[in-house]
DNA sequence: CAGAGCGTTAAGGAATTGCTAAGGCCCGCG
DNA sequence: CGCGGGCCTTAGCAATTCCTTAACGCTCTG
């Protein structure tokens, strides 16, 4: 799961979210100065980073700069509100989004999702991997755990069109028309058929599903799983 | 800054309204009648409309119904006390919200940011967030207080046609035709006994309400909770 | 205080999905 | 040219999941 450090002078704050997103999954560390941060920074090249802009020993924008020097993390700036004058030039020094306090954890860990999936926008020619699934694209090659699977054509077209859209559910009329080519008829039925062949060969079933779900109505997606 | 045009007859609410948002920093236009009003709106193209449905010259509705036929502009709405059946027609005719009369400035404010703001900030892709529920249309995935909710599609897009529209009243009947596809016949109670399933989903129940509140006689809303 | 509107639960039928199996097509190979 | 194998599609049934209707009691409004 993905890193974050957390750079708040009130403990209240620092306390809380440092719970809540490490029962979500985060790993994270929180600092409560802004040099303590910066060496958390260098250290554990965290995935994301969320910094409060009212430090006590350092100016918030000075320390978004000591950070960018750097790294390029992607940073997540919270101020108070009142400071929102200040939003576009933090923008400017290399904040990569903000929330105004008081913010509810829900914001933030939307943000902290936001922020992560932008930052690992699938590069073309790399293979995806989700979870422990490596689709290559270019070799047409995919791997699960490690161990070679052989997909049929049809089969792979698929599994790496629902890679590339990680978790976004996918109705199986787009499927036949982006994967089969046939946006005109074309019954779903053979979209389920494919979809059960990939689940026997990734070792699940509809019942007990890891990668593929289906949203009933709506299509399936592929996830990483818990 | 929003520009803003106002269609009401009486003339001290007019300046009134008008001088205080124009303070506020909107560019205000008022106008007193339908006809000119109408054509405030075509000129100038406005960010909101606030429309009054008593006007003399020409039913509120009407008016509405020859705005909408021009222009997509969020329209607000104003009616007396007493008119309230009508409120749903309104909705219906493609008002975004709505006021009953007397109203404070304050009120009528935090509506004209409410819809600026979902005109504008309302990015797909990206989960909705109200207090601790988030929404991600693309995963069709609901969160609340990070735990993960198991919803019905209809629920699902029940909750998430209303988390659009953060703290809008929306109708049944909107419902039904948008949520349901179903612009003609088809029964209110399908839309109460799906809102029942949300609630109980969402751990809360009509009689003790925190996200779902229902307004007697005229729909539901999605608020976030004190 | 009566009637309309609303909340909730239950139950039947409708729609969707999972999976197996049975052809048909295409291609390489003998 | 005929054969065999892989692959895709269609068919169909069982199993879920979902939606709607109905019914009853309660609440709000006028």
């Amino acid at each position: 799961m993905a890193s974050i450090v957390i750079i708040e002078d009130e403990q209240r704050i620092r306390e809380l979210v440092s719970r809540v997103l490490a029962d979500r999954g985060y790993e994270v560390r929180a600092s409560a100065t802004a040099m303590h941060g910066l060496q958390s920074v260098v250290n554990t090249s965290p995935d994301v980073v969320i910094l409060d802009m009212g430090l006590p020993d350092l100016d918030g924008a000075e320390l978004l700069k000591m950070i960018r020097a750097v790294s390029d993390v992607p940073i997540i700036v919270a101020t108070a509100r009142g400071e929102d004058g200040e939003i576009v030039g933090t923008l400017d020094a290399g904040a990569d989004d903000y929330l105004v306090k008081p913010f509810s954890v829900e914001q933030l860990e939307a943000r902290v999702r936001a922020v992560l999936r932008r930052a690992t926008t699938t590069k073309p020619g790399e293979p995806i991997s989700v979870g422990e699934l490596s689709i290559d694209g270019a070799a047409r090659e995919v791997a699960l755990n490690g161990r070679r699977l052989q997909l049929s054509p049809k089969e792979f077209d698929l599994l790496h069109y629902l890679a590339e859209r990680p978790d976004e559910v996918v109705s199986k009329q787009q499927l036949l028309a982006e994967v089969w080519r046939q946006p005109y008829g074309g019954s779903d039925k053979t979209v389920d058929v494919h979809l059960s062949w990939l689940r026997k060969k990734l070792g699940e079933s509809a019942a007990d599903s890891r990668y593929l779900q289906t949203v009933h109505g709506v299509g399936v997606k592929l996830v990483t799983p818990r």
